[in-house]
DNA sequence: CGTTTTTGACCAGCGC
DNA sequence: GCGCTGGTCAAAAACG
C-alpha cells in the first residue's frame, strides 16, 4: 500500500535483522566469535551459532515473502495509477476538443493566440478543480511530459499531472499562487459591496470593486444537526441577521485562520427543511490551509471555478441570453448552469432564501437518493425556467449524488503514494477526506482496510473518522465513479494528505483517517466533516449555538417584530 | 483576562 | 427620494 513504506523494506533487504532483538543478540555473538571467544566455549559456540542462522533463515525468508507481497501491491497501485492518469489525459483530450470547437464555433475570428490560450485555461479550469490557472499553466507545460513508463518510477509524475501540493509549515507558492489568482479570476475579496472601505481597510476594497460582478459564491447544502459544518476551517461569527423569506436568522462568519483572511460564510437554515444546513462560501483564503480545510477549499473552489467559468462563458457568449438554463452531462456529472444574469427580478433560491445577489454555485449535498437530488435540481431549474424565480447572476447546480450504484462508497484519507518526496508538512494537521468510488479504488481501499484492521497500535491521535462525521461531499463525490473532474481535486488532496502520512507511516501509522458512508445518508448528521477534530485549536470551529434554537420559534417572533425595518433584521 | 458571541446600529445597493 | 434588504461594525455580554 505506502510505497514508501514498501521502499524503506526494500532498503532493509540488506540488514533484515535490525528489528529483531533475538537476532540482534546473535549477531553480537557472531561478532563475539569473531573476535575470538574462549576456545572451551567453543563447541557452545558453534551451536548457538547455528541457531541464530536458521533463525536468520527463517526471518529472511519471511520478510522476503513480505516483500513479495509488497511489490505485487506496489505494482497494482502503479496499475491504478496508470488508470487514474489515462482517464485524466483521456478527459483532458476530450475536454479540450470540445472547448477548441466551441471558440471556433463562438469566435473565428479570434487571433491563433486565443485559440491556443483560452481554452487551455478553460480547460483546466474544470479537469483541476481547485487549480489555479497559474498551476494550470504549468501543468499544460508538463502534462505532455508525462508518459506511463515515468509514471511509478518519476518522483513527479503525479504531481505533473494533478499539480497540488502543500507545504503548509511553509508558504506554498503554489497555494498563494492558486489563491491569488483565483482571486483575480473571481474578483473575490471582501467586503464585496455595501461596506464602507474606511472600516476595513487595505486595498482589498479596491481589488472588491473593480470586479464586482465576478464574485463566485459556493452554497453547500447538508443535512446537519450541529449550528455549523465543520469544514476545518477557524471562523468567527461576526453577524447576524434574520433575512427575508426565512425565519431562520443568518449568521455570518469570518475566516480566523488568518488575520487577513478575506473569506466569509454565511449560515443559515433551510425554510423549507430545517433539517438542511445551508453554508455559503465566498472569497479565497489567502493563507495555507490545514489540510482538514483542503478538502471543502478544494471543493469550494472548485465549484467556484466551474461557475465562474461557466458564467463567463456563457455570458459572454453571442448565444447568451436571458432564462437559459443549462443542463448538461459532462462525464456523468450533471451540471446545472442557469445563466440569468441578464434578467432584472432578484433571485432567492427556492430552498435556501439566501439571495445570490453574486453567481452562485449550489453543491447540494442532503440527498440521500439521485431522485431527491434531482427533483431538487429539477425544481430550481424548472423554477428558472418556468417561474420567476430569476437570479441575477447565473445559479449553478452540481448534483453529485446521482449514482445509487455503490452501495459502499470509498474514502481515501491520506491514500499514500508515496513518489519517495518528503514534503513537510504539519504533523498536527490531519489529512483531508476526499473520496472517489471507482472499484479499483476500493479495492484499494479493501486492502488498507485489512492493514489498517491488523495495526495493534492505532495512533491515539489520529481518529478515524465514524459515519456520523463522513462529509456529505464526500459521499456525493464518491458516489459518482464517473465523476473524473472531482478525481482530480481529490488526488490533489491526496498528494496533500500523501506527505503527511509517509511522514506518520516513519512512525508506523499510515492513513489515519477513513470514513465510510453509511448505507442510509440519512443519518449523516453534519456530513461534511471533511477534517479531523483533534487538528484544531481552542477557538471554536463550531461556533455558536444559534442556530440550535428551534428555528420554527422565530416565525412569530419575525413578524411580530417587523414593526420596523430594523426591528424586523436583527432579533433572534 | 483574552477571546468569542450577541445585538443594535449603520451603511450601501436596489427597486419603486 | 424613500423604503427595503443584505451585509458589516463595534460595544457589551458571555465564555473559558
Amino acid at each position: 500500500m505506502d510505497i514508501s513504506l514498501h521502499k524503506s523494506v526494500l532498503g532493509d533487504e540488506s540488514k533484515p535483522s535490525e528489528s529483531n532483538g533475538d537476532e540482534e543478540s546473535c549477531v553480537e555473538e557472531i561478532v563475539l566469535h569473531q573476535f575470538g571467544a574462549g576456545k572451551g566455549a567453543q563447541d557452545n559456540d558453534n551451536q548457538k551459532n547455528s541457531n541464530c542462522s536458521n533463525q536468520l533463515d527463517e526471518q529472511l525468508g519471511t520478510t522476503k515473502a513480505e516483500m513479495d507481497e509488497v511489490m505485487e501491491e506496489n505494482q497494482r497501485l502503479k496499475m491504478y495509477l496508470d488508470r487514474i492518469l489515462q482517464d485524466y489525459r483521456t478527459l483532458q483530450m476530450q475536454y479540450r476538443d470540445v472547448v477548441q470547437r466551441e471558440a471556433m464555433a463562438k469566435s473565428p475570428h479570434r487571433s491563433d493566440h486565443d485559440l491556443t490560450e483560452a481554452p487551455a485555461d478553460h480547460e483546466v479550469i474544470d479537469l483541476s478543480l481547485a487549480m489555479s490557472s497559474m498551476d494550470r499553466k504549468v501543468e499544460l507545460h508538463k502534462t505532455p511530459k508525462i508518459n506511463d513508463n515515468e509514471i511509478g518510477d518519476d518522483k513527479q509524475g503525479l504531481s505533473l499531472g494533478l499539480d497540488c501540493k502543500f507545504d503548509l509549515p511553509e508558504k506554498s507558492p503554489v497555494l498563494e499562487h492558486s489563491m491569488e489568482e483565483v482571486k483575480e479570476e473571481a474578483g473575490e475579496t471582501w467586503p464585496p459591496k455595501g461596506v464602507k472601505n474606511g472600516r476595513d481597510g487595505g486595498g482589498e476594497d479596491e481589488i472588491s470593486q473593480q470586479n464586482p460582478t465576478k464574485r463566485a459564491r459556493v452554497s453547500v447544502r447538508v443535512r446537519c444537526d450541529t449550528p455549523t459544518m465543520n469544514d476545518g476551517c477557524q471562523w468567527r461569527k461576526y453577524g447576524q441577521k434574520i433575512s427575508k423569506g426565512n425565519p431562520c436568522p443568518r449568521a455570518y462568519y469570518r475566516c480566523t485562520v488568518a488575520p487577513s483572511c478575506p473569506v466569509r460564510k454565511q449560515v443559515q437554515r433551510c425554510a423549507e427543511d430545517m433539517s438542511i444546513l445551508i453554508t455559503t462560501y465566498e472569497g479565497t483564503h489567502n493563507h495555507p490551509l490545514p489540510i482538514s480545510a483542503t478538502a471543502m477549499a478544494s471543493t469550494t473552489s472548485a465549484a467556484a471555478s466551474m461557475l465562474m467559468s461557466g458564467s463567463s462563458t456563457s455570458g459572454t457568449g453571442p448565444s447568451s441570453s436571458s432564462s437559459i438554463t443549462t443542463t448538461a452531462n459532462l462525464h456523468g456529472l450533471n451540471f446545472y448552469l442557469s445563466d440569468n444574469s441578464r434578467t432584472k427580478p432578484a433571485f432567492y433560491l427556492p430552498n435556501s432564501s439566501i439571495s445570490p445577489s453574486y453567481p452562485t454555485i449550489t453543491l447540494d449535498l442532503t440527498s440521500s437518493s439521485s431522485s431527491s437530488a434531482s427533483s431538487h435540481l429539477n425544481r430550481l431549474g424548472s423554477s428558472v425556467n418556468n417561474n420567476n424565480f430569476v437570479p441575477r447572476y447565473s445559479t449553478t447546480n452540481l448534483n453529485f449524488s446521482s449514482l445509487e450504484s455503490n452501495p459502499l462508497p470509498v474514502s481515501y484519507n491520506n491514500a499514500t503514494l508515496n513518489y519517495g518526496q518528503q514534503q513537510q508538512i504539519n504533523r498536527n494537521q490531519n489529512a483531508a477526506s476526499l473520496s472517489f468510488g471507482s472499484q479499483p479504488y476500493e479495492n484499494l481501499y479493501q486492502s488498507y482496510l485489512q492493514k489498517t484492521m491488523s495495526n495493534p497500535n492505532p495512533n491515539p491521535n489520529q481518529q478515524n473518522l465514524g459515519p456520523d462525521t463522513i462529509a456529505a461531499a464526500t459521499k456525493a463525490i464518491t458516489s459518482d465513479p464517473s465523476f473524473q473532474t472531482v478525481l482530480a481535486a481529490a488526488l490533489t488532496s491526496i498528494i496533500g494528505g500523501n506527505h503527511n502520512a509517509a511522514e506518520k507511516s516513519s512512525g508506523g501509522d499510515a492513513f489515519p483517517i477513513l470514513s465510510s458512508f453509511p448505507p442510509n445518508s440519512n443519518s449523516n448528521k453534519c456530513a461534511p466533516h471533511f477534517m479531523n477534530k483533534s487538528s484544531s485549536s481552542s477557538s471554536s470551529q463550531q461556533p455558536g449555538l444559534t442556530l440550535l434554537s428551534p428555528p420554527f420559534l422565530f416565525s412569530s417572533s419575525n413578524k411580530s417584530k417587523s414593526n420596523s425595518p430594523a426591528d424586523n433584521r436583527d432579533h433572534v
